[in-house]
DNA sequence: CGGGCATTTGAGCGTTATCAATAGGTGTGG
DNA sequence: CCACACCTATTGATAACGCTCAAATGCCCG
């Protein structure tokens, strides 16, 4: 976790590899101009907390590499996940000052960002923006009531191949992997973070991923990369439906 | 739960308890008729199902009056609650042809429906509407995350403690009720619906509802009204921060 | 080699689920 | 009008799943 040098950061749209997936991904060349004057890179190595709750956050953005966590905490310590922001996702909220929940930077991570006050006037007056955005933000609230059922109904088992998915799902769909063959991906999340994101301990995280390595379901090279031999098998053991919510 | 009336369907914008907080909250006398060409008005009485997952649905519209909810269930039959809906509440996703969740009027219902497609287009043409809808559904996917800490981390009794200050609340900013002194309120579900709301049992539901009332923390007329003579201790049990989250 | 951290594994316990019986409330029909 | 069915809710007994506390293992990096 020291690596000392910063990410390289981008400059401009034209290569930037989530043009095409984020808020801007509807902007005319002169919409994107606009944004441009008001955008600003910034990268954070892993585990740099980005903005905490309750904080002033002056800007919104995107993720453009690496992955980033949204996190709430009780006065306890009892912490739990509530978004897990890979690239392309957005993160902020228009018309609040302040963060609602802890950003925290998994892996290293480079974010586009847009200073707040200017943005939420270009979203006034730029549709192709506010559209985008309003799609993104149904997109995250389906996400999270998908995960309200995994976190309130589900057992630990079954939690844990839930998160297999989701995270096995987005990286093809990141990197547009070919849909046969084993899947195959790297885990970003500490036990720990998986224990915050399915309401578990993380002693229960292991076990069940153990468990699952041992009945063949898995396959582990390290603690981090994750082979998955039989994709609908895991999909039963996550109690997904196997059409697993083809919505248009 | 037999009656047998229809709710009184209301006309027009005019008189609309619901005019200026819904979807239609920032429009125009001009806009507002553009919207009058493509809405109707529906009721359902308590218990009906307003639309079932994965049916056709080709409208979308605003809980008038009374309360629906929004449950996903496993083909095992375990269901979750993904959604409360009281009056002001949009329902239905711009976009899409099938319905995510099960829809069921848990009250006697009114909704103001729009047909979908014109919807759509007026949400490309009018911000308004699309801005009002933003801001709504990022409220959503706030309420939505709240509710992951819930089901994720809090134990049955802070669950419930948690259910009652959200009804409480609500109901206090719906009727625009005074601040100060006992709160009081009509609990809209039954055990089981606040056991599918919590990630709990019936049973359990009943046991903490009998444990708080036991301790004095709330009272009971009946099995539905609730007055709770200490608000600030009830957050204390919900496990709230007593500042609650005070974001603009 | 040793310190620090993530992870695994074990033992025992507690909260909540499950199964089951009872109570209360409401509408219906004899 | 009372008996009964039906539904919701309460309460009890028991079991199981996941948590807590604890120790050991592996791994990276100085």
């Amino acid at each position: 976790m020291t690596s000392t040098s910063p990410p390289v950061l981008p400059q401009d749209c034209d290569g930037c590899p989530i043009r095409h997936r984020a808020v801007c991904a509807r902007c005319e060349a002169e919409e994107l101009e606009r944004l441009d004057g008001i955008k600003y890179y910034r990268s954070f190595q892993a585990g740099q907390t980005v903005v905490w709750s309750g904080d002033r956050m002056d800007f919104v953005g995107s993720v453009v590499s690496g992955i980033a966590t949204l996190t709430q905490t009780m006065e306890d310590g009892r912490r739990q996940m509530v978004g897990l922001l890979l690239p392309s996702d957005f993160v902020g909220r228009p018309g609040r000052s302040a963060a609602a929940y802890d950003v925290v930077a998994t892996s290293d991570l480079v974010m586009c960002c847009f200073r707040k006050k200017p943005f939420e006037e270009l979203l006034r007056e730029t549709p192709a923006v506010s559209q985008r955005l309003l799609e993104m933000t149904l997109d995250e609230l389906d996400a999270a009531r998908e995960w309200m059922l995994v976190l309130g109904r589900k057992t630990a088992r079954e939690k844990i191949a839930s998160l297999l998915l989701i995270i096995g799902r987005r990286n093809a769909t990141l990197k547009l992997v070919a849909g046969s063959g084993p899947m195959v991906f790297d885990l970003p999340l500490t036990r720990e973070a998986m224990a915050d994101y399915l309401g578990l301990t993380l002693e229960t995280v292991s076990r069940q991923i153990s468990a699952l390595k041992r009945e063949g379901i898995i396959h582990l090279e390290g603690k981090r990369r994750v082979t998955v031999p039989d994709f609908d098998g895991l999909q039963a053991i996550a109690g997904d439906d196997s059409d697993g919510g083809m919505l248009v």
